[in-house]
RNA sequence: GCGAUUGUAGCUCAGUUGGUUAGAGCACCGGUUUGUGGUACCGGGGGUCGUGGGUUCGAACCCCAUCAGUCGCCCCA
C-alpha cells in the first residue's frame, strides 16, 4: 500500500455513495432555501486574519489553535475560513449590502479548522448555512429555525433530531449574568475541574456545558441564565418561543446551551442527534447583533446557522441513487460510427447513457450489467445491414428487434 | 494540544506459545462460450505484514520511535 500518497491528515476523497449523500443534503438544503428566499452568496474560502480573530473572540480555541493560517507571498496573512458567518458578514459590508436590508444568503462549501480528526469531525469539512441580516426582530429567528428544520425533514432526519434552545440575553444581561456566575464558580472553585478552572477565566459561560461530572453536579445550584435577563432580552426569548410554537415546531429549553464565539446574543440553538458520539451536534447556530461592529462595520442585526453536511450525510443511511442506465454495445467499426451519433443523441434528451470503447461482446455486456444498465442496445454488421438493432431487457435477457428510426423514441421513454 | 486503541491483498478479515515459499471471502483478470451479462465450474495476477530502528539463530507476532485511522477530552458543524 503506497502511504506516501494518502489524503493529508484529517481531509479526506469523496465519490461513490458517500459523495452522492453530501451532495443530496447540499441540494436539499439549497432547494429549500430558496423557498424561503436566501440568495446563494459565494465568499472567498481564505480570507484576512482580522475577519475572524475578533469575532470569534481572541480567546477562543479557534483562533488560538484551529486556524489554517499562512503569509501570502506578498506578505498578507490569511487564514482559510473555519466557519462562514464573519465571511458572509464582512461580504455584506464590503460590497456596501448595508443599504441594501434585510440581506437573506444562504451558503454551502469547505472550511478549515486545524484540529483532532473524529468521526464527523474533518480538518476540511462541508459546511451549508443561512444568514438573515439586518432585522432586530424575534420572527427573523424563527424565520431561519423554521429554514433549517425544514431541511432536516426533508432529508428525512427530524425524528432523531432534538432542538435545544435557550438565550444568551444581550450585552446588559449578560454581563450581569456572567458575573454572578463567575462569582458563584469562584466559591466553589476547588471542586472545579482543571478545564473548568481555566474557562474560569477565559470564558466562565462554557463551564455550563462541560462535560465533566463533577462541574455537572455544581450546575443545578448555579445561578440560571433565565432569571437574570433584563425585560428586554426576556421578550425576545419569549416571542421566539412563541414564534416556534406558532409553527408548530418541537425544541427543549436548555439552560446548558452556550455558543464559542464572542459575537453571539440573544437566541442560541441547536439540533442534536444522539447517534453521531460525541459529534451530536448536527446544525448550529443564533443571533450576532454585535458582528458587523466587531469588524468594523455599522451596528447591523443578524440570526443564521450553520450545519455540518459530513455529519449530517452520515446519519442518511443511503442517498437516492442515480437512475438506471442505458448501455449501448456497437460490435465493429460502421457500428461504432452509427453508436457513438445514437449515443449522442439519447444523452441530449436527458437519458443516462454508458458505452464502452473497447473490448468484445461479453466484456461490453459484462460492463454493462455492472453499472446496473436496466437495457442494453446492441448493434452489429447483421442488425446494421438489417437497419435495426438489438434492444436487451436485462433483467430478464429477452431481446426485441426495434428499427433504427424508433431507437431514440424507444428508449427515451 | 492531551488520553485510549488499532494498522496483514483494492475491500472485510484469519494467521495458533516468535519457526520453513503469509491465507480466506469479496472484487479484479482469463477460460468453459472467438455475437450475449447477471448463476455455476476451472485457472490467474496482486502483500517491502503502515514506516524506521532494536532484541533473536529466526519477527506479521516481542521492545522503542514515527506516521496514519478510530474513539474520547478540549473545542466545535
Amino acid at each position: 500500500m503506497a502511504k506516501q500518497l494518502q489524503p493529508v491528515k484529517g481531509t479526506r476523497d469523496l465519490y461513490g455513495s458517500e459523495g452522492r449523500a453530501q451532495r443530496h443534503v447540499v441540494d436539499t438544503a439549497d432547494a429549500v432555501s430558496r423557498a424561503y428566499a436566501y440568495d446563494r452568496m459565494e465568499t472567498p474560502i481564505f480570507e484576512q486574519v482580522e475577519v475572524f480573530n475578533r469575532p470569534l473572540g481572541e480567546s477562543s480555541d479557534v483562533v488560538t489553535k484551529e486556524m489554517f493560517d499562512f503569509q501570502t507571498k506578498g506578505g498578507d496573512h490569511v487564514v482559510l475560513r473555519p466557519e462562514n458567518t464573519a465571511g458572509v458578514v464582512r461580504s455584506v459590508i464590503s460590497n456596501g449590502l448595508t443599504h441594501d436590508l434585510p440581506g437573506r444568503y444562504f451558503y454551502a462549501g469547505p472550511m478549515f479548522r486545524y484540529e483532532r480528526p473524529q468521526a464527523g469531525r474533518y480538518r476540511q469539512f462541508t459546511q451549508i448555512g443561512v444568514e438573515l441580516i439586518g432585522p432586530e426582530q424575534p420572527s427573523a429567528d424563527v424565520d431561519v429555525i423554521a429554514c433549517g428544520w425544514q431541511i432536516l425533514a426533508e432529508l428525512g432526519l427530524t425524528d432523531h433530531i432534538t432542538v435545544h434552545l435557550n438565550t444568551l440575553g444581550d450585552t446588559e444581561s449578560r454581563n450581569a449574568y456572567r458575573t454572578e456566575l463567575v462569582a458563584y464558580f469562584s466559591d466553589h472553585r476547588n471542586r472545579l475541574s482543571e478545564d473548568s478552572l481555566a474557562r474560569l477565566e477565559k470564558n466562565p459561560l462554557r463551564i455550563l456545558d462541560s462535560k465533566d461530572e463533577g462541574d455537572r453536579a455544581l450546575l443545578p445550584a448555579a445561578p440560571k441564565f433565565v432569571e437574570h435577563l433584563n425585560v428586554l432580552s426576556q421578550d425576545h426569548y419569549g416571542m421566539v418561543k412563541t414564534g416556534l410554537d406558532n409553527l408548530g415546531l418541537p425544541y427543549r429549553h436548555d439552560d446548558t446551551l452556550v455558543r464559542g464565539f464572542d459575537y453571539y446574543c440573544h437566541t442560541a440553538f441547536e439540533f442534536i442527534t444522539e447517534q453521531l458520539g460525541a459529534q451530536g451536534t448536527v446544525l448550529g447556530g443564533g443571533r450576532y447583533d454585535g458582528l458587523s461592529k466587531l469588524l468594523g462595520g455599522p451596528q447591523m442585526a443578524g440570526v443564521g446557522w450553520a450545519a455540518g453536511v459530513d455529519r449530517l450525510a452520515m446519519l442518511l443511511g443511503e442517498a437516492p441513487g442515480e437512475p438506471a442506465p442505458v448501455a449501448v454495445v456497437p460490435l465493429g467499426e460502421q457500428a461504432e460510427v452509427v453508436a457513438q451519433k445514437l449515443v449522442f443523441e439519447l444523452r441530449a434528451r436527458g437519458v443516462r447513457v454508458d458505452m464502452n470503447y473497447s473490448g468484445n461482446m461479453k466484456k461490453r455486456l459484462t460492463r454493462a450489467n455492472k453499472v446496473g444498465a436496466r437495457q442494453t442496445v446492441i448493434l452489429g454488421e447483421d442488425e446494421l445491414n438489417a437497419g435495426i438493432a438489438l434492444v436487451r431487457d436485462m433483467d430478464g435477457g429477452e431481446q426485441r428487434e426495434v428499427p433504427l428510426a424508433r431507437l431514440i423514441e424507444e428508449l427515451s421513454a
